[in-house]
DNA sequence: CTGAAAGCGCTTACAG
DNA sequence: CTGAAAGCGCTTACAG
């Protein structure tokens, strides 16, 4: 229990006496505030031994200039806005401490934004957000990231952002690219280096990119080695648990069973596992099968399942870093781009004599 | 691909013309800035006809008032701060959006801060956060909720702040109450009414309050049907998969198996799946298992695990009013608590006779 | 119930 | 390289 002041006190003022201001760091150092403005700000047109005196100072005070303050008069604020749509929690939990990880000390803070793009006056939505709070700048994450509208209205009011997608969609300077494609051939190809050749596909939506591109980088890999599937043992899901199971219970009621199944994401892989082990049908001895995410779940599940991973974190880090870099090094950054690649676990083995 | 702007254009300005301002509202309604000021505030002091005037030339224009602008003559932000210590994402994002659906037009925005207590500077990191973004408040979810120096110096620095916790353990405004015991307590009692008297506990860290009130409220409601768990049937974990795994390990190696488990939360009960499926134990018919917090897990393990829901959602929402009511209705919301309660699924059934 | 003045802590022109 | 003036969009005393 604390006995402290009352936590409803209408003024709420700093611990003890006020924080110190720009003109308390101009007054005890001797120069004008705006010779402070511009050490602050990083400009050029200082002399070093000011610098060094007032830097000296600031440091010793504990000064940080009030965002607020400075967010008025640049009519611009020190928050970096993340929008984005349904995805899993761990996903956008990683995404949060990737661009938490840029932010550090760097004066912004990360203001989350979840939204549903399927209803209509998101966009508008996200507009309000972004004007009102006059973010700095947004990280779009999928499948909102994937939304050209959105992207467009951002573009139009003059909105800095950034778009996390499979593919590029968008000036260099705009995209981090995730590669999903890379990923699902690394799939194929531990699939077949295993000797696997009756092989099943459960996707996601059509509609999105990421399963686009899945879908895509884990047939290229195949038709690469001359293995084609048939429309029957491709299945498209939802991405869900749920929609995992439907696809599965298709793919293993018949007699003649694929020896490998690779998904789309882990959720629809514990889809996989359910049916198999009501089926009774054993992983990996009967039944081979490959995720996609690398979620928690993927370890979570018996017999472990073996998953691509992606690199969320690095991923969200990166595009936190683009919206608040300056412009020079910036170049630097605009082809990031990260590959995915596969865990190995316990779910796949040679396919059975 | 567009074509507008470039992203990086030193000046960003609103979509077309300024936005309007306090002073355009002034001058289009015919009073003064400081009257529509008192209108921004609610001020009861404002004639009801100049009230609905203004107000309808503020919808007509979409005037929002400046949050920094404002922030900064109130000398406090509209941002919420939510304060975390490295628990579950599923969790975290639910507290997540609850907080956001309390904030939800009301003008403040979420900003998300997690933190590791157990590094030594974390609470000035806190401070830091609070005292240079001005927050107007901060929610503190568990574990970081339990300590009670991270509660002192918010208190010390003026910053109002709202604990979620399984157990009161600060002044009633300030708590939103879990009661972890009473969740845990109706898992005992459905095991009871299952037939189970040789029962097994795996808790969390005890240091842990919510391991501590969920072990009590367990181990309660089987010593009010006479049943004393012996100190071999109770094994104490840490609140992850692979602890469950070593937990259960201990608990189902000898040949006197207990015949139902309950685990302190979800990742732990899948440790316990993992080794009962590859000790080919069979769930439900050999061993029942309770989960607690009704995480996304709990429905994709097979078969699917029953366990304690926690409203974590209307947890965060709570938390979040709290901090942005007015004092008036606070009284309202401060005995918020919000009670568990068990979600029956495929993973008990009685005990073999 | 309403308003004119001063101020919150910064930055942007504009000078020098 | 440095500074005095005006302004960003609001609110707080203080008057009336």
């Amino acid at each position: 229990m604390t006995s402290r002041s009352k936590p409803d006190a209408p003024s709420a003022r700093p611990a003890m006496g006020k924080a110190a201001t720009i003109n308390d760091i101009a007054r005890l150092s001797g120069v004008s505030k705006k010779t402070v403005s511009r050490i602050i700000n990083n400009s050029p047109l200082v002399r070093k031994d000011t610098r060094d005196k007032v830097e000296a100072l600031m440091r010793e005070v504990g000064y940080v200039p009030d965002p607020m303050a400075r967010g008025l008069a640049f009519r611009r604020s020190f928050l970096i806005g993340m929008v984005y749509d349904n995805p899993t929690a761990q996903y956008i939990v990683n995404m949060q401490y990737g661009a938490l990880d840029a932010l550090r000390d760097s004066g912004f803070e990360l203001v989350v934004h979840p939204c549903d793009s399927r209803s209509p006056g998101y966009i508008d939505g996200v507009r309000r957000f972004v004007q009102q709070q006059k973010l700095h700048g947004v990280m779009l994450i999928p499948r909102a990231s994937e939304d050209q509208a959105l992207a467009d209205m951002l573009a139009d009011i003059g909105c800095r952002y950034t778009r996390i997608a499979s593919v590029a969609m968008d000036e260099p300077a705009r995209m981090v690219v995730t590669h999903d494609r890379n990923g699902a051939a690394e799939a194929a190809e531990y699939l077949l280096s295993l000797g696997h050749t009756d092989i099943a596909l459960i996707t996601g939506p059509n509609a999105y990119r990421s399963a686009h591109e899945r879908t895509a980088g884990f047939l290229e890999a195949l038709a690469a080695r001359g293995i084609e599937l048939p429309k029957s043992r491709i299945v498209e899901a939802g991405y869900t648990f749920e929609s995992g199971v439907l696809a599965a219970e298709a793919l293993l009621a018949g007699k003649r069973r694929p020896t490998a199944i690779f998904t789309g994401n882990d959720e629809m892989a514990a889809g996989v596992y359910k049916v198999a082990l009501r089926a009774g049908i054993s992983i990996p001895r009967q039944l081979s099968i490959i995720g996609f995410d690398d979620s928690p779940l993927a370890s979570r599940l018996w017999p472990s399942l073996t998953s691509v991973r992606r690199h969320t974190r690095d991923t969200g880090r990166i595009a936190a870093e683009m919206l608040i870099q300056h412009q020079d090094n910036s170049a630097a950054l605009s082809a990031a781009s990260i590959r995915p690649h596969l865990i190995i676990r316990d779910s796949c083995q040679p396919p059975e004599a």
